[in-house]
DNA sequence: CTGAAAGCGCTTACAG
DNA sequence: CTGAAAGCGCTTACAG
């Protein structure tokens, strides 16, 4: 059934249905519960596509997934897109999702003139990242999931990772460490850049040397994880603890530690960054593991939050916020031990 | 600049340059030149919604994110999702992702009704699953990623996870092992099934008997897969073998065997199920893992070229595809030695 | 080979 | 409080 169907189902007029409907104020409460429940009979829903031509809007934000190579790490980006469909059910929006196969800025540019999106949302900001006024430029509303430089306002949700990171390595500091790694993600994305710095300002906070060659960036997998901490391992002056910016890294060095018969905690001290995905815990290792935790998800729904404001017409400069990351203490984090 | 516009500017009319614009035979080839290039001079792109307003085809694929206890495990999904969103892309389709929120057929209800896609993608199927017939009845065509018991033709992709958990278990055999553990999904998903039932069928056909105390299913997480092999080790009759389910759970098994003093591949033989996700690769275990493997990711493409062919009309019945899965040995399973 | 006109199914000033 | 009418931007028989 149709709109036309439905009001000569009702004898009114499709004027009044659809006001009816919408839930304007200068309907006869009477005629409108006529029509709710006559809607709900005949099974009325109204066709979006219409709706949308004669709107202008969409009520559907837009994602697009970043190339293989320019991307963080799969699993985080799939569990944030998981909490951008939630956030955008939740008030009645819908979420487009593209693949950049051919080229991510055909991609934007096409979304942008498409009318398909109310707003896009930006995923694995990096520093310098042209998307920002490029969506602007195009004058398409966008909100990011990080930060980026940028000389003109825009729309952004993220963590503070930098003091999440300079906190752990202040706790490790603290435990009496010095020789602490830092297992990072590349730091061409600003997240990666922050928790760069925080590592670094834990250090020269305590007037403490800052320890470049303990720090790895690459990818943000197990492998790489395991890699680069059975490189440290070697070294002549191995490190006493380290900070891994993912549980895939953590997975991946608590085993290159197994594998040089060490123990997590006792011989080394490890934290690791917990997005809160549910397919690896760091409740569940032995000993469990000290972690930086932020949940990923709730993250994208709160972009979701954003992403309505924005295509409701706030203020861009307004539709910005920067969460906190928790230090959850657990017994991977112990004391430096004499040798 | 929309249609009229452009057609101004060429001095054609509205009908001649949507013709040409959308490669019908009938146009002179000397104005389909000057229209595209106008076209892209202008960057005109055909608002999508008019489009699909006035042909009833909306270019997009449908998917929804499972609610949190029905899934199987985060990153197996949202990888293919991804691979939906390539395959879909490919074929100039777009994608659509919903979160069930409020509750998963109101969802369902939704979608067929809005005439927002052409297609809906079905994934984690179970093996009693109402939403084939739902959808039927709905009139809103679908395609499945696994199987499920229906009485009516239902398009389709899946692997064979039977085989593939079969030829797993007689490879073990085969270098001796008899208690062979199986770490596994919820069996009311029909992949978790047909693995279960892989792995028994190997026993029978070597006439042996089916340990189905070494048995365990359930979440599809390092945790689960850590305790879980945790508890078999600690057994009166410990397994000399297991075969895990995805990579999450070879993860946590590795842990345990690790944590018990024990080495993969020496003391215990261990085989995953890989779904191709970068972020943790049984090549980079040491030793390697042996696993089956799929890519999820591929899956995911396969699955969007299924509901394009679904959406352009195919024959239902004709839409089926169940591919092979590979074995790939790797040290991580060994003959059985004697004690 | 090209164009005038109707239609897709809604919303929204505007008039009453 | 209700309705007739125009419009959103396309596509597509149909006529020429």
């Amino acid at each position: 059934v149709n709109l036309k169907e439905l009001s000569e189902h009702l004898g009114l007029s499709k004027t009044t249905v659809s006001r009816a409907l919408n839930g304007f104020s200068d309907v006869n409460e009477e005629t409108r519960k006529r029509v709710v429940e006559a809607a709900k009979q005949l099974g009325y829903t109204p066709n979006a596509n219409a709706q949308r031509l004669a709107t202008g809007r969409t009520d559907t934000f837009g994602i697009v997934f970043p190339l293989a190579g320019d991307r963080l790490a799969d699993p985080m980006f799939s569990e944030f897109v998981a909490g951008v469909a939630d956030g955008a059910a939740h008030c009645g929006r819908g979420l487009y999702v593209l693949s950049a196969t051919d080229g991510e800025e055909t991609c934007y540019r096409r979304l942008a003139h498409n009318k398909v999106v109310d707003a896009l949302i930006l995923t694995d900001m990096k520093v310098e990242d042209l998307r920002v006024r490029l969506l602007s430029h195009l004058g398409q509303q966008c909100v990011c999931y990080g930060r980026t430089a940028s000389s003109i306002p825009y729309a952004h949700f993220d963590l503070d990772h930098e003091a999440a990171f300079r906190r752990a390595g202040e706790l490790l500091i603290g435990l009496g460490h010095r020789r602490i790694a830092l297992l990072n993600g590349d730091v061409r994305f600003t997240i990666a850049e922050h928790r760069h710095v925080g590592w670094v300002s834990a250090f020269r906070r305590a007037k403490l040397a800052v320890p470049e060659d303990l720090l790895a960036c690459g990818a943000m997998s197990e492998e790489a994880g395991y890699k680069a901490m059975r490189r440290l391992l070697g070294k002549s002056e191995p490190p006493s603890a380290v900070i891994c910016a993912c549980m895939f890294l953590a997975a991946g060095a608590v085993r290159a530690i197994r594998d040089a018969g060490l123990q997590v905690g006792r011989d080394i001290s490890l934290v690791a960054h917990d997005d809160g995905l549910s397919v690896i815990r760091p409740e569940a290792y032995d000993p469990p593991l000290t972690t930086t935790y932020a949940s990923v998800r709730a993250a994208g729904a709160r972009v979701a939050e954003m992403a309505a404001a924005v295509a409701d017409g706030a203020e861009i400069a307004t539709v910005k916020d920067i969460r906190p990351v928790d230090l959850i203490f657990r017994d991977s984090a112990q004391p430096l031990r004499a040798k």
